[in-house]
DNA sequence: ATCTTCTTGTTGACAGTGTCAATATAAGTC
DNA sequence: GACTTATATTGACACTGTCAACAAGAAGAT
């Protein structure tokens, strides 16, 4: 009984995070456009102003979207990081295994990536430190990718944004479907030829 | 007089130019969701119903400001690389004249370059030619370089995507002023390490 | 010249949107 | 128990894209 109780004053779960977790849905299906707070709160049974008290307006909901994607993507690019070194591999191995981490990540959640850059939608400052944490995490690897001798006498700083613009570009171009570029199969070749010449040549 | 005929039938002037220009103002200013077919009626002093004889619907607007971009995007593309080359540089001086007219293009059409990737806002199939013939642009510099020694055991169009990919997310990340990467004036010298190393190396 | 058709604009309507104000209920606090 | 706070509801507002019905003028055919 009561199944379906007429005045549910209170939502029955964690409306915030349902409200997430279904606009990140719709996005995987119809891009950010198609995100409706609206629609949201029927498809979750609750009334058009629910959303009000967990995010006072749309852009606040992109907003923590992209700032958990960001997190989420640090920790993958750690992960993948501590992955490769503890299998032996070197720093440039490392650095291979994050920038594989990167597409990895953009395909497995699309919907965080497609608002993570989207500066229109939301204040960037609300995810400008957990976007800098994740730069971090690549410029470091790409430091000790120079202690080994790879591009060792360029700024860090120049050789981490060649990195992260070749992946970023890679993954944003598969994202958006285009008709340019390689098949998903190639990735692992062509971010190869970004990071080379490897070390010993 | 009559300098506002009270019963313009006839738009003074090319509405569906005007619409496009219009639209492209406002998407430099405040992004591409700011567009409202409504606002930019009113802005030019016509109904709000009057753009749909010449786009049906917001997407054919986006769709067509995009097509425009790739337009201008190859141009701009094969312009730097004659240029380089009849300067006489050599095709990798050719190839990174172009990815600086990359970046250059993303700066100056801010707008067409924020709508050419969104492929959730059109229909793709209407750019896909003229995005075709553009990355055929690069696809042919990065075979004459190859041709002189440069990445020249690589399939031409993995290492285009390389180029293409690190450009393009150059530009993205510029044009999206995230708080990652370098300043615009360190361009060239990124670009320059993923051109590298030169052939004669 | 008259008639017809096409193009390009107008007006009015519709459902849908984000946001705000006012309200009500439940839960937590003294 | 009384009071405050958090959470949800209802109703309203201006705004949006799109559609249907209509009108004025241009262009072509006879």
């Amino acid at each position: 009984m009561a199944a379906k109780s007429a005045n549910p004053i209170h939502y029955a779960g964690d409306l915030r995070a349902d409200l997430v977790a279904e606009a990140v849905r719709v996005i995987a299906a119809d891009g950010t456009d198609a995100v409706s707070l609206r629609a949201l709160t029927r498809q979750l049974g609750v009334s058009h102003a629910a959303p009000k008290n967990h995010f006072p307006t749309k852009e606040a909901l992109f907003a923590e979207i992209a700032r958990e994607g960001f997190i989420r993507f640090e920790n993958a690019l750690r992960a993948a990081g501590d992955k490769a070194s503890s299998a032996g591999g070197d720093a440039l191995a490392v650095l291979e295994a994050q920038g594989m981490a990167y597409l990895t990540f953009a395909e497995e959640y699309p919907s965080h990536f497609a608002l993570m850059f989207r500066t229109d939608l939301f204040d960037p400052d609300h995810v400008s430190a957990e976007g800098q944490a994740a730069f971090q995490v690549l410029e470091e690897s790409v430091a000790a990718a120079q202690a080994i001798g790879w591009h060792h006498n360029v700024d860090t700083h120049q050789v981490a944004t060649m990195v992260w613009s070749t992946v970023h570009g890679l993954a944003h171009l598969e994202a958006q479907d285009m008709p340019v570029g390689t098949d998903r199969s190639e990735r692992a070749q062509v971010l190869r030829l970004a990071l080379g010449p490897p070390a010993n040549q």
